[in-house]
Parts: structure tokens; C-alpha cells; sequence
DNA sequence: CCCTAGCCCGAACGAACGTTCGGGTGGGGC
DNA sequence: GCCCCACCCGAACGTTCGTTCGGGCTAGGG
């Protein structure tokens, strides 16, 4: 898949952990976790597959750091946020910043998105997870009841749909295609905040 | 996992093709497709894992048969809309029609949305799934001239989002919890059509 | 009552899996 | 100039995978 690690030159190019966490979970993503073989990562990073081993401790290993990497970026942007502002503007700014989390770590937040919870690694991520959803979902409650949000909405099922939407974005943006890229996070926090049309009552039968 | 195929007074309950699908979907979902054995099958089934051979050629066989199911719902979604109707409520029809679908067909529905292509078998799926996603893209592109939409939206970027928020209900969505279902399209095309805000301009700085 | 057909079983198959092993190689520090 | 160690390799390991095989129950029609 990628040429062996040569420089054009031909000097010796050699792996390091991270870069070659780069290469496995490029891989990961475009198999799945569970349908890629060691043999497939050894082919695309252009080593034997027991030369893996030197840098990490096997494939699980691989799966560990990086859906560590994507739960840290994701509670960083928690930790991040203004407690002052009004908790509408709080709700967009966190909105936007996942749309641009996700974007950024795109492959490492793509695995999280992705997991079963089969092994041991995949539910310990998967608790970690749900404990993010959990704190998104007291903020989206303070905002539809302190914000100028007129309709009784559930803040659980509210939460879900918006960020539905939001991780939704994993699965069709490729960072190297197109440089619309810095019209995602606008576009969503659009959606969300006032959908399709500004005003209420536009679409006369609204689907019924 | 489940008891073996004996009603209460002990005579045998044998399988047909139809009732090991549904079995086999169940544990496709919770595990992943590549991350099912046969074994697992044989012991949510309650048979041992060479008589599923007699009602299917295969793993690969109950994946196909799944993945048809699935695809001929969404098709006929489309099928069955209005061409008279102007084209913004034709867009909330298949948005709640596509929820109901999810939900009613859900397992075979969520295999599909979590195929990654790696055989035939899944591509050809995928390859089907696109020309369902062209036709809806279509559909919004019409929406968003006709209706009284003010913004200039992208339509393949709002179909996108619009479809990343409709079909993120197969994640959470457990028909064996809660009668709250009946609320869930309601609360799809309300946010698709109106956002958080029904006017514009409540959040005084939308996330920045 | 027996025979057939539908449904099931445990045992075994070759292939592919993640991992281990012993050893090779080559460039930077002494 | 030599040695060391980071980095790599092919071969082999035991295990688990999807599938096959040959045969055994049992309900229902004759």
C-alpha cells in the first residue's frame, strides 16, 4: 500500500510509534478494527508485520492509544468552555469546537464512533464516552430551558439528534478532498439552531 | 444466549431461514459483522454452529439476505412520495418516513449503515446505497430553490447532515425500551425544519 | 409400523489469525 | 575501526476461524 520506508535517496526511513499509529488506524478505519489483519497494517507501513512489535505492544495496543487520543481531545473541549456565557452560546461553542475536533483528530475520533465494545480496551473507551454524552446533556438541558428555545424539547433525545449529526460528519469528510472545509462547523451550527427554514410554520404539511 | 429451541412442554421448536436471520442480524449488531464468529451465532441461536448450514450457504448468505432487506425498504421510501407535492414537504415526507423505516426495519437497517466494503458482498451494498443517497440529494437540491429556504445552503452538504442526523437514530434507538417512539420523527423533522431557535438570531454569537 | 424428509449434532478440515523467536544489518558514538 | 543498539526480517507457533462431513434423531404420511 505505501512504498517501504526509503527516502528517495535510499537511506533508511525508520518508524516511530506515532507515525506508525498514523498508518494503523488510516488503516483501521478504512477495514474496521476487527477486519484488519496484522498483515494488512505490515502491508500498508511497508514492514514486516513482526517489525510491529518492536514499537508496540500488538494490535490492541495500536487501538488503545488511539482512542485515547480521541477521548482526550473530546473532554479537552469541555474543560474549555466559558461557565459566564449564556447557556445557548455555551451549546453553540461546543457544537462547533466537536465539528472541529472531529475534523482535526478524524481518524481517532472515527474509531471511538465506531466501537462495539468486544474487548476489554473497547469498553473501558465506550465508559469514557458515555461519561462525555453524559456532561453534553446537562449543558443542551440548561440550554433549552434557560436559552429562548420556545418548544418543550427532551434535552436526551435533543442531544442525541444534534450530535447524530455532528459525529455524523466522520463518515463522509476527507480532509484531503476539498477546502469547503471551514464551512462545516458553520453550516451545522446553522442547522441546528435554526434548521431548513428561519421561521416557523413554512413547510405547510411538514412530512405528515 | 438465548434458550434452546424447545417450548415449555418440550417439543421441538425448529428454525426456519427468516427466524435465524433475525437471530443472526441481533448478534451482527452487537458484535460487528467481522467481529461475529459462527460460534457466537450457534450460541444465540441455541444450535450447533454446522445446522446453520442448513438453512443458509453461509455467514456471507445471512449478511446478503440482511442488507437486501434493508436496501428494498429505503428504495420503496421513494417509490411511494407525492410528485405532485412542492418539493419542501416532499423533503420532510422522506425525512420522517426514512425514521420510521430505521426504526421498524432497525437491525438490518444499522448493518447497513455500517458496512466498511471489504468483499463483494458489502461494496455491492454500498454501491447500492449511493444511488439511494444521489436520489435524496436530488430531492433536497429542489427543496432548497422551490421552498422559502432564505440561506444558500450546499445541497449535497445539507443532504449530508440532514441523512448524518436521520439514520444516527439506529445508534441509540431500543424499540424494547420506552413508547416514546412515536415521538422520535416528530422531533427529527422539527429539528431539521426549525433548529433550536425558530427565529433567527437568538444566540447572539452562535458559537464563535 | 416403517420410511422418508427435515432438522440437528460432534468431530474434523485447511486456512488465516495474532504473536513469538532467533538472528541479521547498518549507522552513530567511542 | 569497532561495537552497540535501534530497527528490521522470515519462519514458525498455537489458536481460532468458516466450512464440511457422516451420521442420528423424530414427526408425519403411507
Amino acid at each position: 500500500m505505501t512504498a517501504p520506508r526509503r527516502t528517495e535517496a535510499g537511506q533508511r526511513r525508520p518508524y516511530d510509534t506515532e507515525s506508525l499509529l498514523t498508518v494503523a488506524v488510516s488503516v483501521f478505519n478504512a477495514r474496521g478494527y476487527d477486519g484488519t489483519t496484522m498483515e494488512h497494517l505490515s502491508a500498508a507501513a511497508g514492514i514486516g508485520k513482526s517489525s510491529i512489535y518492536h514499537h508496540v505492544a500488538g494490535k490492541e495496543d495500536l487501538l488503545q492509544r488511539a482512542l485515547d487520543r480521541a477521548l482526550n481531545a473530546l473532554f479537552s473541549i469541555l474543560d474549555h468552555v466559558d461557565p459566564q456565557a449564556n447557556s445557548l452560546d455555551q451549546l453553540a461553542t461546543v457544537v462547533r469546537r466537536s465539528v472541529e475536533t472531529l475534523m482535526r483528530e478524524l481518524p481517532y475520533v472515527t474509531l471511538l464512533l465506531r466501537l462495539r465494545g468486544n474487548s476489554r480496551v473497547e469498553r473501558d473507551a465506550l465508559q469514557r464516552r458515555r461519561e462525555f454524552d453524559a456532561r453534553v446533556v446537562e449543558l443542551v438541558g440548561r440550554a433549552l430551558t434557560d436559552g429562548s428555545v420556545t418548544r418543550g424539547l427532551d434535552p436526551a433525545l435533543t442531544t442525541k439528534l444534534i450530535f447524530g449529526m455532528v459525529n455524523s460528519v466522520s463518515e463522509w469528510y476527507r480532509p484531503e478532498r476539498g477546502p469547503d472545509a471551514t464551512d462545516i462547523p458553520d453550516a451545522v451550527v446553522a442547522l441546528v439552531m435554526h434548521g431548513l427554514t428561519p421561521s416557523r410554520g413554512t413547510a405547510s404539511l411538514e412530512g405528515r
